[in-house]
DNA sequence: TAAAATGTACGAACTGGTACGTATGTCAAG
DNA sequence: CTTGACATACGTACCAGTTCGTACATTTTA
């Protein structure tokens, strides 16, 4: 048994894991689901594709236990801020440019989402985990909208939804569509001076809607 | 020879064609390029696979196709207003409805489009035909600006290709996040009050901005 | 010693693409 | 107006490579 080599092998399944949804993140958001390669991800992996059925079951597995991750990054991120002492103006300022700023740095996220909205939301649906996540932020802009206009600064009566949806179309749309957008028009929607326009032209957009 | 069947064929290159490029339009719309099936798309086609090869050589030949269809047949429509003698405000908002009730019109393309991005455009930026199309639109929304800003009605000076994007990102948006969006917040975005409400809103928020 | 974690090798089904053969249309020559 | 020859249009059967998933064996850990 002279052979047995030095590898030395550690038992870490947390780690394992961890390390399986990362290399499958990027996999999955780069091409897709169905193009996506197990053996691909397997090989990238510090461990082997016996480990992701393993602990996933099955490539689906995979896919999901990858979407469900995405998802509670940004919870954790959205959650810290603290909004309730601010004016509703700032307030809403601030979460426009969190979510701007999520998006923009996480295409990866921007990527499983579209890929999700191809196979008609059938991943996500199954997990309930999900679903609860992006019901805080609904909470927190219905908070910031009824101080607005009690206060007088907002003079719209407008649904704390269609203003999420709004601010997510836009911060979404900016990285989903960069490559089509950046071919058709020739424009690098990356480059920061243009980032930093399009920050401040989605909040004023929104605050001006709401002062209408 | 008694036995050779009253099947009658008929040669017609023009509708064959056309009938591929039908369904495979759904089918990748549907399945994205991975996951759609060359197989599936020749069954569900008058004619056999071996005819999608010989007509578009591969499936990526054949994806092209169907990309540059659709696009192809949103021009036509764009190209049918005739915005110049109508008021700025008025132009843009008919502009946005028809970009709203395009997309709301045409999930196939929304999701192709999508799908195109996902990998990076890479087959629309070897298709010259596609690039040229939508450049009009900026055109269109350059001149509005323009007499918006000289008549007065219009206070800021904005960049048309941002104010392209911000509708489009909303009109988008609304139909290629439906899925997702409408699996966590429980909101049909399909439904009749909600596109119109939506409709008037991303109107409001752009005429809005402008004025601001 | 048993359960959890891991590695290797392999198989069965799927899938893009093609080889080969047949039918249809066209057009010029008879 | 018929014939025949050639190009285009089409159908069937099949192949070869890929890809998800697993059987079996082994090591680590408690």
């Amino acid at each position: 048994m002279a052979i047995k080599a030095e590898n030395g092998r550690k038992n870490d399944p947390q780690r394992t894991q961890e390390n399986i949804l990362e290399v499958a993140t990027e996999e999955f958001s780069t091409h897709g689901l169905a193009g996506g390669r197990v053996d691909a991800i397997a090989e990238r992996t510090r461990t082997s594709k016996r480990m992701i059925y393993y602990y996933f079951g099955s490539k689906e597995g995979l896919y999901l236990a990858v979407l469900e991750r995405s998802y509670r990054k940004i919870r954790t991120l959205e959650a810290d801020l603290q909004l309730s002492n601010l004016e509703p103006e700032e307030a809403l300022r601030v979460l426009i440019s969190t979510t701007f700023d999520h998006d923009e740095a996480h295409p990866d996220f921007v990527r499983l989402v579209s890929i999700e909205n191809i196979h008609h939301a059938a991943h996500m649906l199954r997990s309930e985990a999900i679903r609860d996540l992006n019901v805080s932020v609904i909470e927190t802009i219905a908070g910031i909208l009824e101080r607005g206009v009690s206060q007088r600064v907002f003079t719209r009566q407008a649904d704390p939804i269609d203003i999420h949806m709004m601010i997510s179309a836009f911060c979404f749309f900016r990285v989903s569509n960069r490559y089509t957008f950046g071919s058709i028009f020739r424009r690098d929607l990356s480059e920061p001076t243009t980032i930093e326009r399009h920050r401040t032209m989605i909040a004023d957009a929104v605050i001006g809607y709401l002062k209408a």
